[in-house]
RNA sequence: GGGGAUGUAGCUCAGGGGUAGAGCACCUGCCUUUUAAGCAGGGAGUCGAAGGUUCGAUUCCUUCCAUCCUCACCA
């Protein structure tokens, strides 16, 4: 659409020229505001008496917002103006604000903003409404927006008509989308409560709120692909995080034994509709505790979250009710995988999952082939995350899945030297996934704090990743050099945010709960 | 990247090989308690883009672009 072609803007620039011509200036630089749109409406009492109702004219409130419908009446008008709040009408007539006034508000449209000094009252049809004694434009706008209109039914039903619904456009002019759609504006607000309540959870416990590098040299903490970037002045390639979690250690070796951030992540893969190439993250590192606590702390921070929101740990999803109250179940991967399958994947031979794995059309990435705990790690996504609807733990992964989390305390120094040796040996480690309607929302460790292992874990993620293996994690010999100078026994905690607002918000795309996704340019 | 669907007025949509339709929005007039306000009249479109077939394409074909769904990829 060109701008100056479109007749609806051509008209709106002219009336702008005739507000100019009448000496107003269509974009003031205040007004004062004294009351909104709720506060209106929840204070509003019916006069009993002629005697107050008279009284009740003295009562002036100033509020601003913008037009949303508009019903020219001849001498007078009502429109309804949008403020941070709600929604309330407005009743202007000529012989109160001035002629002045009414011409101007002749030439208003939807979309405009404006000021009213007024005093509320109740129209015949029963609406509360602010009687206006004065009107101010403060800004003309010249974009027309979309026009939605609400009708009730008799039975009380809600119809809305015309909808700005081009999800589309919705994404790409959000400012439109959040004018138009009161939903939109709900889950936003959700969104930032989610937030908060968490951030209030690990406040209450003393974690401590910090901010690391988003610009990394060396990325890590996760197996992602990053996005590169490039500094100029120092001639260095950059990559944008794709985790915090080496810098939050970091911060655990320097002695603050709690911490937490909230992040945006950037992870240069695929786009759907549970995955958006930035996204955000809450991670959290506790000294002196273990996956065991973590777990604990998920449950609350989670609970405490849909219970702020809701008032209730009961929330429902897309037609399917979860249960979000404490205590969670908990499973271990290797039992879940038994109860589904029947398989014992631990006394199995690789081959043997192997088989199992091709014989039921599960694929996968030949290169892991020859490792067996990621053939487990498989094997369990492919058979039981179907069934995780209900809020669960699932707990203790094969090693292979991450180089940087704590192996069992259950198994022996002495055991663990003789398992390395064997191939066909599974060492588990102490992590645990939340899964909620088939989604992992986070990931968690008893952190590994072995330098030596970690080295050694690293380094052969290093020789995986000149193997061909894609996604591994690169070294970065100063988070080494930290694990070195020694740090407590420690768990850490992620949480992908944008996924729990989605379960929260009953949202389909994690685009309906990120403000501006990213969109591909026309 | 594979498969499916969609793209027509500011918004929501219908239509269909012969040059475009509705409701709302917009414009003009009437209207001082309306509320999907009403009544009367009017204007508005590169039919996503580019090629091709055809006397003629918004419609059929091809390619491209964008979006959605889905699969793959993504601990």
């Amino acid at each position: 659409m060109q701008t100056e072609q479109n007749e609806l803007i051509k008209r709106r620039l002219e009336e702008l020229e005739e507000i100019k011509k009448l000496g107003v200036n269509p974009y003031p630089h205040n007004f004062k505001v004294t009351s909104n749109s709720k506060q209106i409406i929840d204070n509003f009492k019916d006069p009993e008496t002629e005697e107050e109702k008279e009284k009740q004219k003295e009562n002036i409130v100033s509020i601003a917002g913008r037009i949303t419908a508009i019903r020219r009446m001849g001498k007078a008008t009502f429109c309804h103006i949008k403020d941070d709040k709600g929604r309330i009408q407005v009743y202007v007539k000529q012989e109160e604000v001035g002629e002045l006034s009414y011409k101007i508000l002749k030439l208003l449209d939807i979309g405009d903003i404006i000021g009213i000094e007024g005093y509320p009252f109740r129209t015949k049809t029963g609406e509360i409404t602010v009687h206006s004694v004065q009107m101010q434009l403060l800004s003309k706008s010249i974009y027309p927006l979309p026009v939605v209109k609400e009708e009730i039914t008799e039975t009380g039903e809600k119809i809305i008509h015309d909808a700005f619904a081009d999800i589309e456009l919705r994404y790409r002019q959000r400012y439109i989308d959040l004018i138009v759609n009161d939903n939109v504006r709900d889950t936003f607000i959700k969104r930032t409560k989610i937030i908060k309540s968490i951030r209030n959870t690990l406040e209450k416990y003393n974690f401590l709120e910090v901010e690391t590098p988003t610009l990394q040299t060396i990325y890590g903490g996760a197996n992602a692909k990053p996005f590169i970037t490039r500094h100029n002045a120092l001639g260095l390639q950059l990559y944008l995080r794709i985790s915090n979690e080496l810098f939050l250690k970091r911060l655990i070796v320097g002695g603050f034994n709690r911490v937490f951030e909230f992040v945006k992540d950037f992870r240069n893969e695929g786009i759907d509709r549970t995955h958006n190439p930035e996204f955000t993250q809450v991670e959290w590192y506790q000294a002196y505790a273990d996956y065991f606590d973590s777990m604990n702390l998920f449950e609350e921070v989670i609970e405490n979250a849909v219970l702020e929101l809701y008032d209730t740990t009961k929330v429902n999803y897309q037609g399917t009710e979860l249960d979000f109250k404490r205590p969670w179940k908990r499973i271990k991967m290797i039992d879940a995988i038994k109860e589904k399958t029947g398989l014992d994947v631990i006394k199995m031979k690789r081959t043997e999952i192997l088989e199992y794995l091709k014989s039921n059309n599960i694929e996968f990435d030949n290169k892991i082939a020859n490792r067996k705990g990621l053939l487990i790690d498989i094997l369990f996504e492919e058979t039981c995350k179907e069934d995780l609807i209900q809020p669960t733990f699932v707990l203790d992964h094969p090693i292979d899945t991450t180089p940087l989390c704590k192996p069992l305390r259950t198994y022996t120094l002495q055991q663990l030297e003789e398992m390395k040796k064997d191939e066909e040996e599974i060492i588990l480690v102490e992590r645990f996934e939340p899964y909620i309607n088939k989604w992992e929302i986070g990931n968690s460790y008893t952190e590994l704090n072995d330098p030596i292992l970690q080295r050694k874990l690293l380094e052969e993620q290093v020789q995986r990743g000149r193997g061909g293996e894609e996604d591994t994690h690169p070294m970065d010999y100063d988070f080494i050099r930290a694990i070195e100078v020694g740090m407590p026994p420690t768990t850490g905690v992620g949480i992908g945010i944008d996924r729990v607002v989605m379960l929260l918000t009953n949202s389909y795309n994690i685009r309906d709960v990120i403000l501006f996704p990213l969109m591909k340019p026309h």
